[in-house]
RNA sequence: GCCCCCAUCGUCCAGCGGCCUAGGACGCCUCCCUUUCAAGGAGGUAACACGGGUUCGAAUCCCGUUGGGGGUGCCA
């Protein structure tokens, strides 16, 4: 029996969660969820400088949005300090690593002069320097051998040690640095499996070489997760793409649709059914069917699959989700309710719910120029068409006002209009258009003659003079 | 520059030596259904980067080329 998998999710707060390392946590959630481990959280806050502990809030906030629920108390690096110190101090006495007081600038001014290669010389490798302030701590890298893992992603990875160079460790302030944390904390909390972008593959082999000088466990597996990229097929990135998973909920994305597309990124299911509950991607998620290559974040594909779970929502459901995006409050609400049905199924996000029915909210609803020129301008017999339709539901009582006489009227508007084909029959979908954008300002939208219904007699009859007045 | 990774339709995924005249999904196009729009149904468009091997046989294995990406901080 092996032991419960134990990952972790490690943001550092210098921004909000994005959608790339939505993908990252996700995997990680999976495989927790799946074998039944644990999923746990680090916050990676070593950088004082740059660290905005309220974006802390976002992410854990958006984590619980997303429904990755992890499972202790997150662990804050900037909380134990004395942890790392420790550990830097055995690295010492250990000589794994010596000091050095080489500015940035100082390095780029002798590699300048070296032929312009990067990367730390090793200048003070045999300085012999003692600890002082300003001074960091660097990790001598062996100049031979190789150092590699198996990678449950990419397979066998490895990395010539002699290109390794002497990376910090501690900072002059005495603070540790990234890979220090990183590798000591992944130890220290029993991580067994160690899942992130393919950005760290680089610094893997640092990360390995400092837990074996410190004498620590290796994680039992490592899987570097495909990038997630643009369109110009660059890593995502916070300034020129839309990745602000806080937006994607604004915009009216479904949690349970979000965590499904971020999935299908990189993987599939083996049976091909791509859009499904969470619960059954953890079932079939394995890491070792992991596609290795950057995966482009397709907002088209995201909003079809968005599209299928709103419609699998139940109907009280999908209203109760709805009901954030309502700006028009509780009347918008009560609108919605009494075409539910017909909204569901037509809008491929949230926030499209409430522009189809607030026809029935707003007294004046606003006219869509393209829609009135569409269906009023260039349309025919509309003046016709519109008297017929007021007298026909003029002739309607209050208690005849159902979809079904509402249909039969504007068919018998059509015919008395004139809207006919070569049997004499009306064209509803000709006869119609005038109608629509009379009474909701628009050429698209619920079904006429539920839309209709549930406006009122009175408010329609208005609105159908309004405009065959406007018609002229 | 150096190091590492990647390479099947526009996009995502399937394919893990013969079942591939390469399959599914999104997108796009056509048609059907139809009160608009959706949804649904039926079609269509479109790919194994290139060159060498290995093998009876390669999209699948190996090498190279090309292309793309990532890393290269006293950031994480």
């Amino acid at each position: 029996m092996t032991d419960p998998v134990r990952v972790r999710f490690a943001p550092s707060p210098t921004g909000y969660l994005h959608v790339g390392s939505g993908h990252s946590a996700l995997a990680n959630w999976l495989v927790a969820r799946r074998t039944g481990g644990s999923f746990l959280l680090r916050i990676e806050d070593t950088d004082v400088e740059r660290n905005r502990p309220e974006l802390v809030d976002n992410v854990l906030e958006m984590l619980e949005w997303l429904g990755l629920t992890w499972d202790e108390e997150p662990v804050y690096q900037s909380r134990r300090g004395e942890l790392y110190a420790d550990a830097a101090a055995k690295l010492v006495a250990g000589g794994a690593v010596y000091f050095c007081d080489c500015t940035g600038e100082a390095v780029q001014t002798r590699n300048k002069a070296a032929g312009g290669k990067p990367g730390y010389d090793g200048f003070c490798r045999d300085r012999g320097l003692e600890p002082g302030p300003g001074r960091a701590a660097r990790f001598r890298t062996p100049r031979e051998g190789r150092t590699g893992w198996t990678d449950l992603v990419r397979g066998e990875v490895s990395f010539a040690n002699a290109d390794l160079e002497d990376f910090v460790v501690l900072r002059g302030n005495g603070n540790p640095m990234f890979l220090l944390a990183n590798a000591f904390d992944d130890a220290d909390m029993g991580i067994t499996h160690v899942i992130r972008g393919e950005d760290h593959v680089n610094s893997t082999p640092k990360y390995l070489l400092l837990v074996d000088a410190l004498g620590l466990a290796r994680p039992t597996a490592f899987a570097h997760m495909p990038l997630l990229v643009n369109e110009q097929r660059k890593k995502l990135s916070k300034r020129r793409d839309d990745v602000s998973m806080a937006d994607y909920r604004a915009r009216g994305y479904l949690p349970e649709a979000m965590v499904n597309y971020l999935a299908l990124l990189g993987w599939g299911p083996a049976d091909g059914v791509e859009v499904r509950p969470v619960a059954e991607i953890v079932e079939q998620y394995r890491l070792e069917d992991v596609n290795a290559s950057p995966a482009f974040f397709d907002q088209k594909k995201l909003s079809f699959v968005n599209a299928e779970h709103i419609r699998a929502l139940a109907t009280d459901e999908f209203l109760a989700r709805s009901r954030p995006f309502l700006t028009r409050g509780e009347p918008a609400a009560h609108a919605l309710a009494s075409l539910a049905v017909e909204v569901q199924e037509r809008v491929r996000t949230l926030a499209e719910v409430e522009p189809m029915i607030e026809f029935l909210v707003d007294d004046d609803p606003a006219v869509d120029e393209a829609s009135w020129t569409k269906a009023i301008t260039k349309g025919k017999a509309v003046p016709e068409m519109l008297d017929a339709t007021i007298a026909r539901l003029e002739a309607l009582d209050l208690d005849a006002w159902t979809p079904e006489s509402i249909q039969e009227a504007v068919a018998a508007a059509a015919v008395d209009a004139g809207i006919v084909n070569a049997e004499g029959a009306p064209q509803l979908s000709k006869a119609q258009g005038p109608v629509r954008v009379a009474i909701s300002g628009r050429s698209v939208g619920p079904p006429l003659w539920e839309s209709i219904a549930v406006l009122g007699r009175d408010r329609t009859l208005s609105r159908l003079r309004a405009t065959r007045l406007r018609v002229g």
